[in-house]
DNA sequence: CGGTTAATTAACGCAAGTGTTAATTTATGG
DNA sequence: CCATAAATTAACACTTGCGTTAATTAACCG
């Protein structure tokens, strides 16, 4: 299995998306808060953090006993990086990105 | 399942990957051709394309005793949607997406 | 019509994924 | 040191995924 597939084998979870999104939206955070929104139980969060870890989606830092996790900017590099190799496939015109690009999320750096 | 965990999952093995991106680079193609080019047995490949076609990722039009396959764009657009839709994250400088659209797939690809 | 080709569906076996509860590891604090 | 807390690992059950070969369906052609 590829990086890639590896990748989009980690999203294809609906409990490990849902962390990812969680990681991405509220920053860093311990196990014990990604399980305290989670519907399932902590092992099984664990292992859901394990999946994603090894897919290089997140990272994790040790502090005292907790755990933090964030998401890895690289991993969801990879996805763009691929969509981008077959863009003159998907993007027939290129207004839906030039829409997006408008929005100019990072508007303040660059 | 959300649609897009279902695309995630769809591409998450290998071969189809393999698939989507011999559909993308040749074109639309019969299901025999893909059969020729894959190393197992043509029930599994048909099942991995309905698998495909199950989650939006290809679309199927018959002709006589053949089934065409081809990539459906859309498909395509809402991994790249889910990822513009964080792209503040996975992009802390602009510069990789400028390389990137510098390229201009439009004519001549890599 | 009968035979051939293209493709899918059926039936089966086995590996992998996902959930649970119980047990274990590691660090904190009285 | 001992009790508690955070997190992971272990053990188990159940489902899903993926491969095979055999059987079936559908269209084409002499």
């Amino acid at each position: 299995m590829s990086d890639l597939t590896r990748t989009f084998a980690a999203l294809s979870d609906p409990t490990r998306l849902s962390l990812v999104e969680t990681l991405i939206r509220r920053g860093e955070l311990p196990a014990g808060d990604l399980v305290a929104e989670a519907a399932i139980s902590a092992p099984a969060i664990s292992r859901h953090l394990k999946v994603l870890r090894e897919a290089g989606l997140v990272e994790q830092r040790a502090q005292g006993t907790h755990r933090f996790y964030a998401v890895r900017p690289e991993a969801l590099r990879a996805i763009v990086d691929w969509t981008m190799d077959h863009r003159a496939f998907w993007s027939t015109s290129l207004d839906r990105l030039d829409t997006l690009l408008a929005l100019d999320p990072g508007e303040g750096e660059r």
